[in-house]
RNA sequence: GGGCGAUUAGCUCAGCCGGUUCAGAGCACCUGCCUUACAAGCAGGGGGUCGGCGGUUCGAAUCCGUCAUCGCCCA
């Protein structure tokens, strides 16, 4: 009559929910708990198609586990990202009042940005509602709250009690853009096309030696120059002096293993404070370090080009040195740069003073955690990328150069004028450890806030009873992009301030990408808004499909078009109600009618359901949602619309009996409780349409469907398959011969091997023959004979006789006959194949072997009966 | 350079521990239907030697090796 609209019920349902509280917990239920964290998205942030897919499988999860009686927590939040809520401010305020960060003065900026966050902040938040996102809201924490804060507080200090937190001065990643500090994990490596440049330093001995470099701008950083110990071309030049070029500066020759000979001309400069690796080799030879960078990556008054940013002045020492006679070559050369992956623009490596987390033994133990089996990866093959990474670990840079985020607990003395006294050293404290201390200007990474999620957002380090009920958690749903940054680190988190993994799964997706698999994002444009997708195809088809579609951690190349799935499935959904719901008298509720007389299709029906909850129940285990959503797909579709619906829908102008219509009700009760995880909204509504319902009878609180022993009946639904079978058949003959489907043949159904049994169960079903394949008049019996000028098909031995008298086409029905002989036959050829190998009949199992046997029976049976009725038709 | 993943129908992809007609789904395609739940639908149908080669096995889309192509991660 009319399509399912699902903008209406979609928005009626969720203020329902979480109005009435029941996506709430509590530690006092009795219930056991089953926890998951949400990822806290960016409070800048908007939803994307990962956090749809994230979310939809993290709320099914949710969703099942409170109707199987879970004290059900999803714990919501939001994440303070420092540089990037920074830069939002930053933007903001020049644009609109032309003034820096610097202008406002750190306390007046800090205001800003909360001022913000509580305008602005969070919008995600509202859009993960309209996905339908169950999570406890009156839980919700924000990485910058008054306990959060204390939290990474307090995790530092206790790291640096432990000896695991150390600052120094190190080469570390510096972002000239943001003008911080980056951590590893923050930096991508690029590969781009350069040059080598093939310059000649002066030697003090008179020659000249050339050395290939990718940065011709860093030499006035130059603090030797290296060659290999085992080089025999410059054995005698270790020792000696050589000058930096365009300088009047001298520089020693020193010998390191590091080098490679093969390179470049096998000498290599060493500049310490521009090069990770040289840095390196600059501390083994206690060189001097020689600043030529300004923070913004400007060169600085240590050169001759003070001002200049650092691709200009490349381009020109290049030139100024082929001007000097010191430029031997330049070759195109490609090259990996290091690019912040926050800001793009391309990271130097610089030393600078920052705060580093010893990060060793905190690996060690959650590599002995994983050992142990205390977590599990899903799909297992990530352990792989958690297992080098964490055996490769790098010391974590932790101090960032910003002002929004948490600030460091570590304190330093002053002197008179207040300026700080970095000689006498400093103190780690949450409070101020003493008066006229002043607290570290720079603020943490935002991933240290990150890591401790799992136990911070439940009051740590008060031991709260919902700490003690809530942790560990059951499973962690991400995506691999985030791997290092935040899932691995914290199970290191938590194996450090709580003695136990975060939780015992992990469930990793994969990526959503577009439809030509390129990565979504704002500058290529290719981005799909879920909040688009909401709105065009409703919330629960787009669940739907991105479960549909989420196998087993595959990135998902997503094309818009495949949440049409999702929506014509809500169709059939809305619209297969309407076929016994019309019938329901309202207001009345059903409970009490128990149809006594179970028809065949109704215990087949109840069967389907008792296994399809099975499967899906050991699918939902192991994360295969995919799998599981589709079992129960081709459940509601394929069984209860296109069968049983079918066979108890009454003919036009009749009712449908009220015990049928109860069954139906119950029937359909199951299907929405399995469907509701993954659909909420279309299921709920539904629901309270099946029967007058109390206060607190929501879908969302109902129990999730349990396999009764009674409602398995293997016969029956062996009985009903048959029939189906032969309905199809005769749809085929139909179809072949030309017979429009509504028109009515007789059929004549001949029963093999004495199966009495069918017999009587199809003789009491000619109803399901009428309807389903418009059959007049359906004569059975054993063994009968076929009657003349008549189709056939066999169905497992049994035979099904259309006959058609002056309708046949001989033609027609001799092709139809011969492919089905031909299909036989080959699979005949092949079960035979096997059972004439002595190996097979020897060394496979009894029961394989019986198997086939029977199907060379069975087949070789059906084969005879299809060429007596292809020799019958001359 | 090291590691991981992918390669199955025209397209997008499922296929767990090797054995049920196991070669599947959705879309697209062909035929016939506006059969009063649904044309976002119904019925019927066509279509793939599961990337190549080799191996293990009674038996391989599935396990192993290797090559090719594409993609990702790390250095």
């Amino acid at each position: 009559m009319s399509a399912y609209n699902p903008k209406e019920i979609e928005q009626k349902w969720y203020p329902y929910w979480e109005s009435n509280g029941y996506f709430d917990t509590n530690i006092h239920s009795g219930k056991p708990p089953h926890v998951i964290m949400m990822p806290p998205p960016n409070v800048t942030g908007k939803l994307h198609m990962g956090h749809a897919l994230q979310d939809t499988v993290q709320d099914v999860l949710t969703r099942m586990r409170r109707m199987q009686g879970f004290d059900a927590l999803w714990m919501p939040g939001m994440d303070h990202a420092g540089i990037a809520t920074q830069n939002v401010v930053e933007r903001e305020l020049k644009v609109n009042e032309g003034k820096s960060r610097h202008d406002l003065g750190r306390e007046a900026f800090v205001e800003r940005v909360w001022a913000w966050k509580e305008e602005y902040g969070g919008i995600i938040l509202k859009q993960k509602r309209l996905l339908g996102d169950s999570c406890d809201w009156k839980r919700e924490r924000f990485t910058l709250d008054e306990g959060y804060v204390h939290a990474v507080q307090t995790v530092f200090v206790k790291l640096y009690e432990a000896g695991l937190l150390y600052r120094g001065e190190y080469i570390v990643n510096w972002c000239p853009s943001d003008l911080t500090a980056l951590s590893d994990e923050e930096v991508d490596n690029k590969e781009v096309d350069s040059n080598l440049w093939y310059v000649r330093y002066v030697l003090e001995i008179g020659d000249t030696l050339v050395i290939a470099t990718q940065r011709p701008e860093t030499i006035f950083g130059d603090m030797a120059i290296a060659v290999h110990p085992d080089d025999e071309r410059y054995q005698h030049l270790v020792g000696k002096k050589a000058r930096v070029p365009l300088t009047d500066r001298w520089i020693p020759i020193i010998a390191d293993d590091y080098v490679k000979i093969e390179f470049g001309s096998g000498a290599l400069k060493i500049t310490p404070n521009h090069d990770k690796n040289d840095f390196e080799v600059a501390k083994r030879h206690d060189l001097a370090f020689r600043e030529t960078l300004n923070p913004d990556a400007t060169l600085n008054e240590n050169t001759p080009y003070p001002g200049m940013d650092r691709f200009v002045a490349r381009e020109q020492v290049a030139k100024d040195l082929e001007a000097a006679g010191l430029l031997e070559k330049t070759e195109p050369y490609k090259t990996m740069i290091p690019v912040s992956s926050r800001s793009k623009a391309v990271v130097e490596p610089r030393v600078s003073l920052q705060w580093f987390v010893k990060m060793t033994p905190l690996a060690d133990a959650a590599l002995e955690a994983w050992r142990a089996g205390k977590i599990r990866f899903y799909p297992k093959r990530w352990e792989n990328d958690f297992e080098r990474w964490m055996k490769g670990i790098r010391d974590w840079t932790i101090s960032r150069q910003l002002w929004w985020g948490h600030r460091i607990p570590a304190w330093y003395w002053t002197d008179e004028q207040g300026n700080r006294d970095e000689a006498r050293g400093f103190l780690v404290s949450v409070e101020q450890p003493e008066p006229n201390m002043v607290q570290d200007e720079d603020v943490l990474d935002t991933w240290f806030s990150s890591w401790l999620w799992p136990f911070a957002t439940l009051g740590w380090p008060a031991q709260t009873p919902e700490l003690q009920h809530y942790y560990p958690g059951a499973v962690l749903v991400s995506g691999y992009d985030i791997l290092f940054f935040w899932i691995s680190r914290m199970v290191m988190g938590g194996l450090f301030c709580m003695d136990d993994v975060p939780y015992r799964d992990i469930f990793i997706t994969g990526i959503i990408r577009d439809k030509n698999g390129r990565k979504m994002s704002k500058s290529a444009g290719n981005g799909i808004d879920p909040m688009d997708l909401i709105d065009q195809y409703g919330a629960d088809a787009v669940r739907y499909s991105l479960t549909v579609l989420c196998a087993q951690g595959q990135d998902i190349k997503l094309d818009p078009l495949k949440m049409e799935m999702g929506r014509n499935f809500a169709n059939k959904i809305w619209n297969a109600f309407n076929v016994f719901g019309r019938f329901i008298e309202s207001g009345k509720d059903y409970r009490d009618i128990t149809k006594t007389d179970l028809s065949l299709a109704d215990r087949w029906m109840l069967h389907r359901i008792a296994e399809t909850v099975e499967a899906v129940d050991a699918d939902m285990t192991q994360y295969r949602l995919n799998e599981a959503l589709l079992k129960i797909y081709d459940l509601f579709w394929g069984d209860f619309c296109d069968w049983y619906l079918e066979l108890i829908k009454p003919p036009y102008g009749r009712t449908m009996p009220e015990a049928d219509v109860a069954l139906a009700i119950e029937i359909y009760e199951r299907l929405l409780r399995l469907l509701h995880p993954f659909m909420p909204f279309i299921t709920e509504d539904l629901w309270w349409k099946l029967r007058p319902r109390k206060e607190g009878e929501a879908l969302i609180m109902a129990t999730w469907p349990k396999v009764a022993p009674a409602d398995k009946e293997p016969e029956a639904a062996r009985h009903f398959g048959l029939m189906q079978q032969m309905i199809s058949g005769i749809r085929n003959i139909k179809a072949k011969m030309g017979i429009p489907p509504g028109k009515t043949v007789q059929v004549v159904v001949s029963i093999a091997n004495n199966d009495e049994n069918l017999l009587a169960t199809l003789q009491a079903q000619n109803a399901y023959f009428r309807q389903l394949a418009k059959v007049e008049n359906l004569t059975s019996g054993l063994g009968l004979a076929k009657p003349p000028a008549s189709a056939a098909v066999v169905v497992e031995g049994h035979q099904v006789f259309v006959p058609l008298a002056d309708l046949i086409d001989l033609e027609a029905e001799r092709a139809r006959l011969s492919k089905e002989i031909a299909q036989k036959e080959g699979f005949l050829k092949s079960v035979r194949g096997k059972l004439g190998n002595a190996g097979f009949v020897d060394r496979a199992p009894a029961d394989v072997v019986e198997r086939e046997r029977q199907k060379e029976r069975d087949a070789s049976l059906e084969l005879d009966k299809l060429r007596e009725n292809l020799m019958g038709l001359a």
